[in-house]
DNA sequence: CGTCACTTTGAGGCTAGTCAACGGCGGTGG
DNA sequence: CCACCGCCGTTGACTAGCCTCAAAGTGACG
């Protein structure tokens, strides 16, 4: 647990403690801390299992930034069928696929006990129309998430779609050696289209050649250079992943 | 062929005639227009099947808006096989995917003949700045390309995905109870992650069970709720239908 | 100690991919 | 004018990867 899930009532002076302006302060290397306490709601929340933080269809009142923890997306098919979209670590934005018809357009839950602020949709026009960089990230995160959902969009093999899964995480999750992830395998089968048995049994194998060893909900990467080759084809693994590509 | 597909060098003036200007007001009821005429190029350029707009890879120079015909972007996997990543119709923008990272990734190609301006990065930043509407409309494009990308994402049946492609194909090309499609089967199957041969017995399955009948490259629907049944579990088809599931 | 959620393992089935072959159509050149 | 060629669409037979169903093992927690 990075992060104290504990409700805070006095959340307003945390924020410049908050690991989300320090998260958006590395990944763009800009100073939007201010400009963001000037929207989000000092209002933190937590939430287990609880009640979704917003439901498919509810008229899209804000976006939601992660403290800490880890919040999912996910729509429910006619049969109840669950089906995760994204998983939110602390630093992203939730709510951004809804922004172009002002519907959210998925249920948000958290994964693991969970902080969020609140970032009303209508004082972050604004303020995006005064703060030309907030702007810019918001629009820049927007198109980092299209560019991911493009690229797992494709149809690739279950071992290709997990290593290049497990890469991911271990990028957004700045762990050493060991990955400790937050989601159990039916949360990550239920993301990668895959049912859990296959996500099992594909771990397993990964584990059998050598690749990484499973602990109780923790993986440690043994040869990252082999899961690579199986990511590669997926093409996008994180952010920093792809920039160094283009350098 | 919605659009005269000859080279144009006194374009400047026909940004006025510009369809892309007129679907931009028609899909967001707003002015953008002398907005756009600002930054985007007036070189107005044609590709039948030459040398793509850009390549994956590419620094990301401009933004690009379709003024007629169709453009696609794609990517080509280690086997060279071609993976088709959109399909771009008059008033769509491309690129929105590489905003993020400052790189294209993918290639875009014309799929008929094909016109398009040029809207420099940097023009449109600068331009944004000043015309929040304008931000707001690429935001909320890039928004919507997200929400479809992540409707699409799901392992869906050939049959729900190719049903679900033929509507919104329908609803953007705005035509008739005939639908005349730019691309083939072999586009299409790329683009659904399906074999080509998969596309043609499901279209053929279709056309047994009455739902609509083939014609050389365009087809009549004559079962739309039928259709709908099958693409609704993708969950979009248009911005127009959400926003109508929504009201 | 029992329950519950999650993980693991096995057996069998189905969807869609692969391979192969053919027909139609448009272009090209003899 | 017609033969040839290549591309696209079509159809059939076979294959493979993953899902489904079933069941047992594991650990947390009351």
């Amino acid at each position: 647990m990075p992060f104290d899930a504990t409700p805070n009532t006095r959340a307003h002076t945390d924020c410049l403690l908050c690991p989300v302006t320090s998260c958006m302060a590395r990944r763009n290397g800009g100073d939007h801390a201010q400009a963001w306490s000037e929207v989000l709601a000092p209002r933190t929340a937590v939430m287990p299992g609880a009640s979704p933080l917003f439901n498919t269809g509810d008229r899209q009142q804000a976006v939601y930034t992660v403290r800490g923890g880890c919040i999912k997306t996910y729509t429910v098919d006619a049969d109840g069928n669950e089906r995760i979209r994204g998983f939110f670590l602390p630093g992203d934005l939730i709510g951004l696929d809804g922004l172009g018809c002002g519907v959210h357009l998925s249920n948000a839950a958290a994964v693991t006990a969970s902080q969020v602020c609140v970032a009303p949709v209508g004082g972050l026009r604004t303020l995006m129309q005064s703060q030309p960089a907030l702007a810019q990230r918001v629009l820049e995160q927007t198109s980092r998430e299209l560019a991911h959902a493009l690229a797992m969009s494709g149809d690739f093999s279950a071992e290709q779609r997990l290593a290049a899964f497990l890469l991911n995480m271990r990028d957004r999750l700045g762990a050493g050696g060991t990955l400790r992830l937050p989601m159990g395998q039916r949360d990550i089968g239920s993301y990668l289209r895959l049912a859990t048995e296959t996500v099992c049994r594909t771990l397993k194998s990964f584990e059998r050649r050598g690749w990484l060893s499973l602990g109780d909900r923790s993986i440690r990467l043994l040869n990252e250079p082999k899961l690579g080759e199986l990511a590669e084809a997926v093409g996008i693994v994180s952010g920093k992943t792809e920039l160094a590509r283009a350098a």
